[in-house]
This record gives C-alpha cells, structure tokens and sequence, in this order.
DNA sequence: ACCAAATATATGAAAATACGAATATGCTAG
DNA sequence: CTAGCATATTCGTATTTTCATATATTTGGT
C-alpha cells in the first residue's frame, strides 16, 4: 500500500511546503487534530488542507481515524527513530509563526469533542 | 547579506532535493570537500553541483573558503542547535544511497590536498 | 429516502524549481 | 599576458508542485 521505508528525501520533501509543514507541527504539539481545526489554525481553504493531510499520509507520517463525521489526524508512531527526532527537533524551535496558528487553534470555539470512541 | 535566523521552512526546502541533500550530507560526514569531489562523489555535471551548493550556502547551510583554484564547502557553524541535530539525525540514518556515494569519494584518485592555508 | 456538514479527489491553469548548454570569473603556471 | 583548470552564473526551457474551483464520498439527522 502505502511505501514502507521512509527515506530522508521523502521525508524533507514532505517538509518543505509551508502547509505541510504547520499542519504537521500542530499536530505533533497537539497528538490529534481533525481537518476542521486544521483549516481553523491556519486560515487555508479545506480542499488544501486535506490535500497536503493526504500527501503526509501517504508517505506515512501520518495516520488518520474518523470518528463519525470528523476525521482526526495523529503522527504515524511507526514512523522511524530519526525522523521522529527531526520533528522533535524542530517542534522545539518554534519560531513565532507556527504560534500563531496555535493560538487561533486555543480560541478555536466549537471544537469538535474528542471523545474517544465509547459507543459505536 | 544573507538571511540571518534560518526557519524550519528555508531547511527543508534546503534539503528537499537530491543533490543537495547529498552534498549536504557527504560534507556534513567529512568535515569539508571541494567541488571536485562532490561531482566525482555523486557523478553529476560541474553547474548542477556548484548551483545547489550556492543555493546552501545562499540559505546559511554552508560557507565555503578558496585554497588556490579549489573552493572548501564545510557546515556554517553559527547554524543553529536544531538544524544542525536535524543534520546529524539524518546522517545518523545513514540510507545506502549516500553510502554510495562515499565509496566513490573514498576510491577517487587525485583528491586535492587539504593543506591548511600555510604559505599565501 | 433526502439533505446538510465534513472531508476527499479530479481537473486544468499558474507558479516555482531544476536542468543543460553556453559563458563568465578567478586562480596558477609559464 | 596567455593558457588551462576549477568553479560560478546566466538563460531559455522543461519538469514539478501548488492552487482554486467544481464535484464526489461519507456520515448523521429528519
């Protein structure tokens, strides 16, 4: 299915675009996030969101779930050693403009419960 | 001149193409190569290679110094603690198709002497 | 069954990036 | 100063990537 071994290339690939690259940050800070909060923080329209949510997963870092109408988006915790470590790495540095969409996230009204499947 | 605090966006972009992800890494691996090496290293034309490193060093990846008609690239020290543990956690990784790469390097005949700058 | 909300995908067009070929620059030797 | 080697840059083109718009799919509610 999806391609196995992730390789550095792919992986900075994945990286390098702007959306991606906030959307997988946010997500790594908040464990879960759905698509709609994802719009929210970052004030970008839902179809290119979903699309670069797409792309992360197909190169498997990221795995998603849906939970009835939402669809929540979580780091791929198979993902290798050191490319867990780069996010990390950068996560830490946090430079302003991913706070940004963190805090319109943290203003966010309405955000969708994540309760974790009780009943089905 | 150049840009002074390099963002997570600048490095991946930096990083998400082929050649310069090698070289990137072959230098980050031996300290310092010359042009020279890095073509005979990774079998690509003279302006290709020289173009991507021009583009590392443009973005503060890299600094390069002249010993007679050779250039030295080596890693920009001043870059900062987060890029450079992405770096090494890449190096780290290590994929077979940059351990290529440094065999080739390691058989070439005629590699310039490093003499470090003695006698101008 | 039907409708509305949340998310995904398809389709060109536009923008960004990478490339080869030719040329320019910088250095050393004679 | 001329020639030759190593490296850098320019330029036009080809490739890749991104985007907005429209449309499809899935789910929950009525």
């Amino acid at each position: 299915m999806s391609e196995n071994t992730l390789d550095p290339l792919t992986l900075f690939k994945a990286l390098a675009d702007d959306t991606r690259l906030h959307c997988l940050l946010l997500i790594a800070a908040e464990d879960e996030l759905c698509v709609c909060e994802l719009i929210e923080a970052l004030q970008q329209a839902q179809p290119k969101i979903s699309r670069h949510l797409g792309q992360l997963k197909r190169v498997g870092l990221l795995l998603d779930r849906r939970q009835g109408q939402w669809v929540y988006y979580r780091l791929n915790p198979d993902m290798p050693e050191w490319a867990q470590s780069v996010i990390k790495d950068t996560l830490a540095h946090a430079p302003s403009s991913y706070a940004t969409a963190m805090r319109r996230l943290q203003t966010m009204g309405e955000r969708p419960a994540r309760s974790v499947a009780c009943c089905s």
